[in-house]
RNA sequence: GCCCGGAUGGCGAAACAGGUAGACGCAAGGGACUUAAAAUCCCUCGGCCGUAAGGCCAUGCCGGUUCGAUUCCGGCUCCGGGCACCA
């Protein structure tokens, strides 16, 4: 779809009006890119970004996620970052010293692939995105401070990844166990979860095992409780990310149980499991555990089908969808338990919906009161027994078919001693019976795990360990930090190119000077950005990681991304920071005071399918639509060769589904206040927004509408005082037109402080209709008032899309003369006076529906607005004259009558 | 599978605290201007019935609370995000 650009501005090269005496004429049509080039370059030069520490302020330090140098901006981006600035424009206006940094996120897998596509290194791949990307953001008119720019994959930032990873090590924080990794047979290679296909590696397409491997750990789950609790110090969050955070933590309160070895199994010990329902102990019939457990192994030793079972549960991926969504299986043992109260002997079988990662890697089955273990159970006939009884007598036995209510909280039946208690009497006396026993005690268990941190990757931070023949595994001394990540590497798929780094691998042994290797695992990406946004505030510090400006600008004001980084990366900066704290290096406590999470950008994707069978989608661009003659959606064609193309639905931009927009197209041709207004008009920034090139056009006409206004105006506004201190009593079409103005402000006022962006750029809309609407009226004859009154009502949109459109309100700024620089302006302000009336207009309804409207004297009281109602015409012909029920008066609103 | 969201005209959406559903736009239809097109401007625009006045229905589905429910409660359906090595 493209757009007929207008006649080019056929004035002088040079032309200035700033230059000649008196009102003058403007520029009679819209010119972004004109404007738009200006505007930066006034900005640039006055360095109008550049934030320093101030005293008599207060600080905003607002932060958008910064990117990864994918190679180019994608929508995401430009939405998220136009949130950002619209946000850091604003509070400048309302007296903040803001600010805005960038920086990019600059290690990771992308790079990697790249390179094996291209041959190209990471590193340069990474740096020429990221330089391109760079020129993008600023064509889009971010107000950033781009002196504290920094890239995750520069030695001079990823040092304090590994000096810290050396303190966190001596702390304990940072410890070292085996991990379970997807791996490739065949590349013989680690793969990440993206890598796995179906069961299958991406590039080989070998079925992926599972391996287990040494890494690094972080201790997050030492922080569990504070990272729980505290997620009721940060009410500036949206609640859904806190509930989602402490479900990620999942605390649970329950009982650890011993079940006793059978003497058979000819070893002393218990099965550890932990359960959160010790009420329904009495009624474990068997006990599963995963089939890495060692009891698995054992007893797989001289049972080759139990091995090949076992064998089986061990390979696929080890992501946890896949786990959780995969059909329940199981084998025995032929090992049996000892129930640690009962003395009963149970079955110990291997299931594959046991997760080795939580608790103890075991279950105590009790299938009448849960819903997998009673699938289980019947699925293998193994016996269940009732030992809950619902209150309300919903069931008396536990029978199949599975019926939610069973797995309800109830009171104890058929359980011995134990019976006749409700549910919380029930796990304090089992549990206080086993700690008798040493068999059990209640203890607290979270879902959350230790995050590993090591990558068998070569484009990240290198892990700061040597590795001694007869030292160990020996921290590099800080004084030979950084470890300096060669930058010339070309990774082939097969392993990290590391490994054949003879150059990065030799060194000595810190401890004993002997040869020694270097660990060739670099740090998860997260790692990277954990910390980042404490950088921003002093990225050219060489000598410490962070230093006292960290304590003026922290934490965030306002932090903006995208809702699927809820969890991962909210939480493991939260972690990172509080571990900080504890090594002194901040106060801290947690780094984002507000949190804004974006929606996604959608788009719909078109597809065919080839004689293969194959989806082969189109790019949107491509594509026309068929409308059928009342403009509803009849088809889509492929414009090339004008035949059907299938629509594969609404869906997140993506390289697969071939639906993505290029925002710099929309740059260059609409301008960036086009593409910045149309992101903040089209939806509320936290729900996903519907890509529409007729949405982009509409944005685009509203700017031109503005400008033309202004031009058409100018003549007579520019440099008029618009102050409306002796309240004109005058014309009516000044105090509508004032009142109307006023109104919208107010709302928009509120809007733009709920970060509702999208009624804020409505407001500018309903604005300019208002002055257009009026003018028009007006004529060439407009009173002085009038004028007065478009000058201020313009004044006002021009500081409402401010912080929106940047370019075009600074350019009009200037031509009308409200000021030189409009950055600095405030907010514009209310005028009471000019929302006053005499009379408000009521609804009037009956029996609830909408039957009139009322005019009534402002100040009457509800007895009085009754009275008006009644007498009413319409009232009147739905009460027959009768008295009405009853009168509901809600002043201001409405008066319900009911008959 | 588990956790968290969302659903309002042909489309994006709005509705302050339970009080006029559809503001503001987009698309569409009609018209003005133009040699023509583009641009611009004006009018109509949830559905059904009715010449009109007006009436009825309508905020994913089913039910509840209330004088009154898009909003609160219970139960579903569908769509999206996350699930620890994509970032």
């Amino acid at each position: 779809m493209r757009r007929q650009r207008s006649d080019e501005f056929n004035r002088p090269e040079g032309y200035n009006s700033r230059l000649l005496e008196g009102p003058t004429p403007m520029q009679a049509s819209y010119h972004p890119q004109k404007i738009e080039r200006e505007a930066q370059a006034h900005w640039q030069k006055t360095e109008a970004a550049r934030a320093l520490e101030a005293a008599g302020k207060p600080k905003y330090y607002c932060l958008s996620m910064f990117p990864y140098p994918s190679g180019k901006l994608h929508m995401g981006h430009v939405r998220n970052y136009t949130i950002g600035d619209v946000l850091a424009r604003y509070h400048r206006m309302r007296g903040f010293n803001v600010m805005q940094p960038m920086g990019w996120d600059a290690f990771g897998l992308p790079a990697e692939n790249a390179a094996m596509a291209n041959g190209v290194p990471p590193a340069k791949w990474t740096y020429d995105n990221i330089a391109y990307m760079k020129k993008q953001l600023q064509s889009l008119g971010f107000a950033i401070d781009w002196n504290r720019e920094l890239a995750t994959c520069k030695p001079d930032y990823y040092r304090w990844n590994q000096w810290f990873f050396l303190r966190l090590l001596e702390k304990g924080i940072v410890y070292k166990k085996t991990g379970t990794v997807n791996w490739d047979p065949v590349d013989q290679t680690v793969l990440a979860n993206e890598q796995v296909i179906d069961g299958r590696g991406w590039r080989t397409g070998a079925l992926v095992e599972k391996r287990e491997i040494p890494m690094y750990y972080m201790r997050i789950t030492q922080y569990a409780d504070e990272l729980l609790e505290a997620l009721d110090t940060l009410p500036g969050w949206p609640e859904r990310v806190r509930t989602m955070q402490a479900n990620w933590i999942g605390k649970s309160v329950g009982v650890e149980i011993a079940f006793p070895y059978d003497p058979a199994i000819g070893m002393e010990g218990a099965l550890k499991v932990f359960t959160t329902r010790a009420d329904t102990l009495m009624g474990a019939t068997y006990c599963a555990v995963a089939a890495e457990h060692p009891l698995a192994t054992l007893a797989s030793k001289n049972n080759p089908a139990l091995l090949a079972f076992v064998d089986e549960c061990k390979r696929g991926s080890v992501m946890e969808a896949d786990i959780a969504t995969q059909e329940k299986k199981g084998m025995a043992t032929g090992l049996h338990v000892v129930h640690p109260l009962t003395g009963e002997k149970l079955p110990v079988w291997v299931a594959n919906y046991v997760l080795m990662s939580y608790g103890e890697g075991a279950v105590m089955a009790v299938p009448a009161h849960d819903e997998r273990d009673f699938e289980f159970a019947n699925k293998y006939s193994l016996p269940y027994k009732t030992v809950i009884k619902s209150k309300d007598g919903a069931y008396e036995k536990v029978e199949a078919p599975w019926q939610a209510t069973y797995a309800e909280h109830g009171v104890t039946v058929d359980s011995g001693d134990f019976s006749g208690l409700e549910f919380q009497q029930a796990v304090d006396a089992i549990a206080s019976a086993l700690e008798k026993k040493g068999l059990g005690r209640k203890r607290v268990q979270y879902r959350l795990r230790d995050w590993g941190i090591s990558r068998q990757r070569y484009w990240g931070t290198p892990i700061p360990i040597i590795h001694c023949a007869s030292c160990g595994d020996v921290p590099v001394p800080d004084d030979q930090l950084p470890v300096v990540l060669p930058e010339d590497c070309v990774p082939d798929g097969s392993g990290n190119p590391l490994n054949k780094r003879e150059d990065f691998l030799a060194c000595e042994c810190p401890s004993c000077g002997k040869a020694a290797r270097r660990e060739t695992d670099t740090m998860d990406t997260f790692v990277d950005s954990s910390w980042y946004f404490l950088r921003f505030a002093c990225a050219d510090n060489q000598q410490a990681m962070v230093d006292q400006r960290v304590e003026y600008w922290l934490p965030v004001d306002q932090y903006i991304g995208g809702i699927e980084h809820a969890i991962l990366h909210l939480l493991y900066s939260r972690f990172w920071t509080k571990a900080m704290r504890d090594c002194g290096l901040l106060e801290l406590d947690e780094p984002f005071a507000n949190l804004l999470t974006q929606g996604m950008v959608l788009n719909e994707s078109f597809f065919r399918k080839t004689e293969a069978g194959r989806i082969q989608y189109f790019n949107p661009s491509e594509i026309e639509l068929k409308l059928d003659d009342k403009g509803n959606r009849a088809g889509a064609v492929l414009r090339a060769d004008g035949q059907a193309v299938e629509s594969g639905g609404i869906g997140t931009m993506s390289k697969s589904k071939n639906n993505g927009v290029d925002p710099q197209g929309l740059i260059e041709e609409f301008g960036a206040d086009t593409a910045r207004f149309f992101m903040m008009f089209t939806s509320p920034p936290e729900q996903t927004l519907l890509w529409s090139d007729e949405g982009v056009e509409g944005s685009f006409r509203f700017l031109k509408r503005v400008w033309s206004f202004a031009a058409q105006w100018h003549g007579k506004l520019q440099g008029l005082n618009s102050t409306f201190s002796e309240n004109a009593k005058a014309e009516s079409d000044v105090v509508a037109l004032r009142r109307e103005v006023h109104g919208v402000l107010k709302q928009a006022s509120v809007d733009i402080e709920k970060h509702q962006f999208n009624t804020v750029a409505s407001a500018a809309m309903k604005l300019l209709n208002a002055l257009q609407d009026a003018g028009a009226k007006a004529g060439e004859n407009a009173s002085p008032a009038m004028l007065r009154a478009l000058n201020e009502g313009l004044g006002i949109l021009v500081r409402v899309l401010y912080p929106i459109t940047p370019h075009i309100a600074h350019a009009l700024w200037r031509e009308l003369e409200f000021g030189e620089d409009l950055i600095d302006a405030p907010w514009p302000l209310v005028d009471p006076r000019a929302l006053e009336s005499d009379e408000v207009e009521m609804v009037l309804q009956v029996n609830g529906k909408l039957r009139g409207q009322l005019v009534v004297p402002k100040t009457a009281d509800k007895g009085q607005i009754e009275a008006l109602a009644l007498a009413s015409d319409v009232v009147l012909k739905y009460t027959n004259g009768l008295p009405p029920k009853k009168v509901i008066v809600v002043p201001g609103r409405l008066v319900n009558i009911v008959v």
